[in-house]
DNA sequence: TCCCTTCTGTGATAAATGTTACTGTAGATT
DNA sequence: AATCTACAGTAACATTTATCACAGAAGGGA
């Protein structure tokens, strides 16, 4: 059983929420789907009650440069600033693990924010936190190398999956980072010589 | 003369100019002044009226790593962003030209959101588009080499002032793209051989 | 078990970028 | 004019990252 919404949006009026199950349109998507893609019209804001959804920037040679996660009691902060406009995302969104949604169209997504200050409170948080999440990601990538954005990459999976061990292939890791599996590879070896992780198939798991 | 606010919001109601004209704290800052720097709070909302703004994120060797310019009609989203929520900066802001702003204090920024409906969809609108230029400096960063970087910059640089000519020296240019001089040197020579610009003292001269 | 596929490790090498060191030049200052 | 300073060019070298090539290990299915 999923969680109710109030208790993943715990900062939404009890209209808002009697509102949301009313008009939202509840929807399950499996892992692998496509949701949004690089030049689609948005439609719809969706708000995520269950599973995880990756929003990533598209290269043109098939690299998925992750840019943050979505998941219970979150938005998508970018289909809600392309909703109010109507535009096209910049972006591509794929479930990674089977999610169910609250979808909210574009009229109403804009109507709430006049008529619930909770949804327009929680709008506001939703731009700020993305912001500056994508601002860290710059830093990441302007200022960094690669190996210290490696331990960077991982330190986040980990703490958005609570657990200390990253269930991924070196390859998926490269993709996410853009950079080939290979160095991927050797920098997670040094690393465990250093005692940072320790290796398996498939898994990695993060010791500090 | 600068102009007005009529002519450089056009969209704002006639109300709104007013309100914006009776309670806004107008401004003039001296190029170099450094309007706003990471870690700081935000107390108001600028609206530029004259002059240029650099935003850019700071490394921790003093890179200047420039994010994107503001100009007369625009507005900084961070500091909207930040200002809702009376949050720390994550960025700066630097005067590159002498400006005069319209600075808003946070509350009625909040305020005027659910007030002027005109204000609402400049706020959207400062927000997405702002998303969408640091999604591109994304791309740049993450798919694109040091060279193809060199050229976007030169042109959105000549775009932003209308002219083909970018007067920046080498060491300007390095320090907003994060690497040395000597590398953006090389390149421009490169780009000099092949015909795409000219080098001067001091000024680069887009030829195509 | 044997085979097959996927994942991982690693060396060799290439390419891009960063660093050091030095030179020359244009314009400003005296 | 003589000097000074910021800017620009470039060679040599170091470092980081990407690419190629290949081998071995783990797990799944026939």
């Amino acid at each position: 059983m999923q969680h109710s919404l109030k208790t993943l949006f715990p900062n939404f009026s009890a209209e808002l929420i009697a509102t949301i199950e009313e008009k939202g349109n509840a929807q399950d998507f499996k892992a692998g789907t496509v949701l949004m893609r690089t030049g689609q019209y948005i439609k719809n804001t969706v708000l995520i009650t269950k599973g995880k959804i990756k929003i990533y920037r598209e290269g043109e040679d098939g690299g998925e440069f992750l840019m943050y996660y979505l998941q219970p009691g979150q938005a998508c902060a970018i289909s809600m600033i392309c909703t109010a406009k109507s535009e096209k995302s910049q972006i591509m969104a794929k479930v990674v693990e089977d999610v169910s949604v609250m979808m909210i169209p574009l009229q109403l997504m804009d109507k709430w924010m006049m008529e619930h200050r909770s949804w327009y409170e929680f709008v506001i948080e939703t731009y700020r936190s993305r912001f500056e999440e994508i601002l860290e990601v710059v830093d990441n990538i302007a200022f960094r190398s690669m190996d210290e954005r490696l331990e960077f990459y991982l330190k986040r999976h980990s703490d958005s999956c609570g657990c200390s061990e990253v269930k991924l292939s070196h390859q998926e890791i490269a993709t996410e980072l853009n950079t080939s599996r290979e160095v991927v590879s050797r920098l997670l070896k040094k690393m465990e010589q250093r005692g940072l992780v320790k290796l398996n198939r498939n898994q990695i798991e993060l010791l500090k």
